[in-house]
DNA sequence: ACCTGAACACCGTTCAAGT
DNA sequence: ACCTGAACACCGTTCAAGT
């Protein structure tokens, strides 16, 4: 089985399926994270999956952090690639903004390490994508920036809450469950100091995150709306 | 310096400095996060700082997500407590945000553990908080559930932003010679790619993050004041 | 150049043993 | 009831040694 791997000098040939590469330490990361979680992924784990040592790993990735970011990447740059163009930016904007909602929901380890590290070039991707459907909006200048930057945290601050849903491991995965549990016991919180959560607790059961994302976008739409000159589509 | 700890039976003497408490185990775990980062809290480290064993603090707090959720909770609740009533709803969320914005300022690491438990007490405050301004600002019941969450999930985006930054080591911790650093390389990023990167890159050296995320609870609230009745005040 | 895998310096958590 | 600290089962990362 090892010997397979063995490939004559020179330019190596990229295309053999023992080869270890960045590339394929990067996908098998994807799967482990998929299947086990943040947790699940470890050097030990990926180099018995991958039937190697730790240290070839360490060859081709420095450390667990640009790991992560690189697997980060892939799954984002994927997920932008998905969305076409659109006639009105307000609509791209909006099919942005789902795209890495349904990337996230499917990968939610995204989630937690975009909000952690929002230096990374997955994050200049989803910035240069919605700052230019502002632009095209007609955003003024000085707003482009902020107006940005607010859709942007919005969007990593769902990201983030995805990601620790799926985490959370009460109720075995069972969303309905999970969700029908929380509404229960916020209907047993102090209604002297928990109006608010004890009537949204009736709207839990059966609401649909993905629509309440959407509204969010459309609400600092609409704010974005009064800024410039022409208005977010409504 | 052992004996000094030693307390007759009965009702114990709650003010005595050396007798371990859940309390000053989660005051002493805020201080060793507030010195050395996320990385600087390790049962170890608590144990020495406390002169005890681990054993011991395992006896008082669970596991360490339960130390984490007390010490956030801790923060948390400091800052909303010090948020004063004010006559007008909007200004009240302002305030809710702004006192936030400033705690995980000063303590980075509320930032990445509230994102990631979003189902603790300390989110459950913050949601009451704003909810209960904006049925004063008569909101539709129907849309506040997903105005207070959309305001929330800003929050907490930013929040997460605010600890990453505050846990890159880049430049030593000089923020301003970071955001020079990172204007800097955003202005070779490539024109055709990312137009829009190189656009704001001017704008990043001295731009006031606070100011920023105001401008983002600003572009919500206009949205929701599009929602309702009555008009969130602009 | 690339890979191996033992070794190092850590973790969180448990638990028999003490007081 | 509360505390001690060694022991256990892990980590990420390094690095001499191999091919």
């Amino acid at each position: 089985m090892r010997s397979m791997t063995r490939h004559k000098p020179g330019r190596p040939d990229r295309r053999r399926a023992g080869l270890l590469t960045r590339e394929r330490i990067v996908r098998a990361a994807i799967e482990l994270l998929d299947a086990d979680g943040e947790t699940g992924l470890t050097f030990r784990a990926l180099a018995k999956r991958l039937s190697t040592g730790s240290g070839a790993l360490h060859w081709h990735v420095a450390d667990k952090h640009e790991l992560l970011s690189a697997t980060t990447a892939d799954v984002v740059t994927a997920a932008m690639d998905r969305v076409r163009d659109r006639a009105a930016p307000a609509d791209e904007i909006r099919d942005v903004a789902l795209g890495l909602f349904d990337a996230i929901d499917a990968h939610p380890w995204v989630g937690a390490h975009l909000s952690r590290e929002p230096w990374q070039s997955a994050m200049l991707q989803i910035f240069e994508r919605i700052g230019m459907q502002l632009r095209a909006l007609e955003v003024p200048d000085k707003a482009q920036f902020f107006a940005a930057t607010a859709l942007v945290n919005y969007v990593l601050g769902v990201a983030g809450q995805n990601a620790a849903t799926a985490r959370n491991p009460a109720h075995g995965g069972d969303r309905d469950a999970f969700l029908a549990a929380t509404a229960a016991s916020w209907s047993e919180l102090d209604p002297e100091m928990h109006p608010f959560i004890r009537q949204i607790a009736k709207q839990l059961p059966g609401h649909d995150d993905r629509k309440q994302f959407l509204a969010g976008i459309d609400l600092i739409l609409a704010g974005i709306g009064l800024l410039g000159p022409r208005r977010a589509r409504r």
